[in-house]
DNA sequence: TATTGTTATACTCTATAACTATA
DNA sequence: TATAGTTATAGAGTATAACAATA
């Protein structure tokens, strides 16, 4: 085991092994992320599953659930369980879509795009800490990188 | 629902709500990356998991399991059955350590080594798929800003 | 008293297959 | 035949608390 001195001093910082590994870096910020994101979204009743559903149905776009499941990688059966519970809290309905009646359009409730308004600037001050260490440009840049390995093509 | 020409153009771009989310992009980045990930050690019985315990086990550093698990953002008790199973395996072992004899280090065995340059020669060519989209410049930039996110101060 | 490793347990998340209704 | 939503279920991952050994 590291004595305490250096353990202190590398513990928290990048020179192990996997540190250059993309892999390796996306999890651990990853992990960052969704603990601070589920901690702010918490006192709304919320997670980062379920305010992901609920910002995209508040969205101008009339997303399927099917829609939902492939943006945010989630089985279709797990969109299901996200729907029904935000549902059941009067946060979304499901519509019906005349042009195809396999499909249910998501759309958020007056009390669900309130509900979103209000978890997006929570979010936006727990992100500020998240990003603490870098400056406006250089989160932009990290948005754009991500963005392309996020959505290939 | 979108309509299919709509659905087919904007489902895998950034163009909905979200994706100006940096919580969000790390998100479903780390989700593709983890996929190949495991995707890609299954054929050597390893998972991202046990893959970064067996690689920091065949580090110089001698590294207690308290160590991996504050490394690897998990439980200490996660990390014992990520140990048994290596240990296993015959791919990692427990040495005593005289100064703390609470603590366990847990180092790499030759055949753990081994095996650890083989999943890191095939998850290089992971890699490189993942981050096809980016370019040298971009790799070093994208991975310098993580780092800043993943460990803080 | 505090910390390391361990065990047990419950909870959440994930993956899979099958079913129905519609296309 | 194929697809959307749904249900059920099993497996993987996660979180928590308690305990013995050691500091």
């Amino acid at each position: 085991m590291l004595d305490r001195q250096r353990r202190d001093s590398r513990e928290n910082d990048a020179r192990l092994p996997l540190s250059d590994d993309a892999s390796f870096l996306l999890a651990r910020a990853n992990a960052l992320s969704l603990a601070t994101t589920n901690e702010t979204l918490g006192p709304l009743g919320l997670k980062a599953r379920s305010y992901s559903v609920l910002a995209l149905a508040a969205s101008e776009d009339r997303l399927s659930q099917r829609d939902l499941a492939s943006y945010l990688r989630l089985d279709p059966s797990q969109v299901v369980a996200l729907v029904d519970e935000l549902q059941q809290r009067g946060l979304v309905d499901r519509h019906a879509n005349p042009q195809d009646r396999r499909t249910n359009v998501v759309v958020a409730t007056e009390n669900g795009v309130a509900l979103v308004v209000q978890a997006r600037d929570t979010l936006r001050a727990a992100e500020d800490t998240l990003l603490a260490a870098l400056d406006t440009t250089e989160r932009n840049t990290l948005a754009a990188l991500l963005r392309k390995i996020a959505f290939p093509q």
